[in-house]
DNA sequence: CGGGCTGTGCTGAATTATCAACACAGTTGA
DNA sequence: TCAACTGTGTTGATAATTCAGCACAGCCCG
């Protein structure tokens, strides 16, 4: 059996948020992530959140030089499926349409509502279309 | 000032998982939210972790006959707001663009490489002529 | 009526997360 | 070389979360 999954749902708060910060900035050492933390602890609690998300696969390290530097163990592509499908499903009942069309109008990509609405037909008829 | 304003980020795992199932079922009573909740609690359990969610200002509630069923306190607009603009800061640099890639090939819609290639150049033609 | 059922209000306990202190190793620069 | 500094390994305490038990109220149905 493989040790663990990675049950990205598990996590602590504190925990989750080393994780948002490790994906931010791709690998960060101790004293980084620290000085992202919102009310930052001492650097020993952060140490001690590193070592659990350790022992539970979500992160990895190598040795730079004199200090460590911490990464996710899963790399961004596949975490990124995860967040979009579990958001997708949270809070758009499971409709990407819907996600697409809320990220873009939140956006500033200047893109107008008509425009938006041409986008979404255009993803409705490929989705019967290539089917 | 207002009593809180919601610090989604500040919410325990239970706390969050409960939020979770509201915004996916968008309102239930506390059997529900048990049921869908893993490694189920105690009806109890639950009750607490509703009570505190309320103090937290995240959650309201209304009478339904002889029980109350929950909610949350934000529209699920705002949510879908808010939780976008957080998973592209944390997971895609910030880009709206690959998110919306993203999203469009991990799903269902059918398109191919090559449509997703046209639709991530629209979008960026429609950002520079737009603005 | 009145027993069983469902749901809530409240209280306190046990598990867990969060955190800080200490001892030690490696590096740097005078 | 040898302090001063930075970083790590480990341990234990504090604070918070998570959880369950009990008492009570309303409803349903024999």
């Amino acid at each position: 059996m493989i040790p663990a999954p990675k049950p990205t749902e598990d996590l602590t708060r504190r925990e989750r948020q080393v994780m948002d910060i490790l994906h931010r900035r791709g690998e960060c050492t101790v004293a980084e992530i620290m000085a992202d933390l919102p009310d930052p602890p001492t650097y020993s609690a952060v140490r001690s959140i590193l070592r659990i998300l350790g022992e539970k696969q979500c992160i990895a390290f190598r040795e730079d030089g004199p200090r460590y530097v911490y990464y996710p163990a899963a790399p961004t592509e596949q975490a990124q499926v995860d967040v979009l499908d579990h958001v997708v499903r949270t809070y758009f009942a499971g409709s990407t349409e819907q996600a697409v069309t809320a990220l873009l109008r939140m956006s500033d990509t200047g893109l107008t509502d008509a425009e938006l609405q041409t986008l979404r037909a255009r993803i409705a008829g490929a989705r019967q279309s290539g089917r």
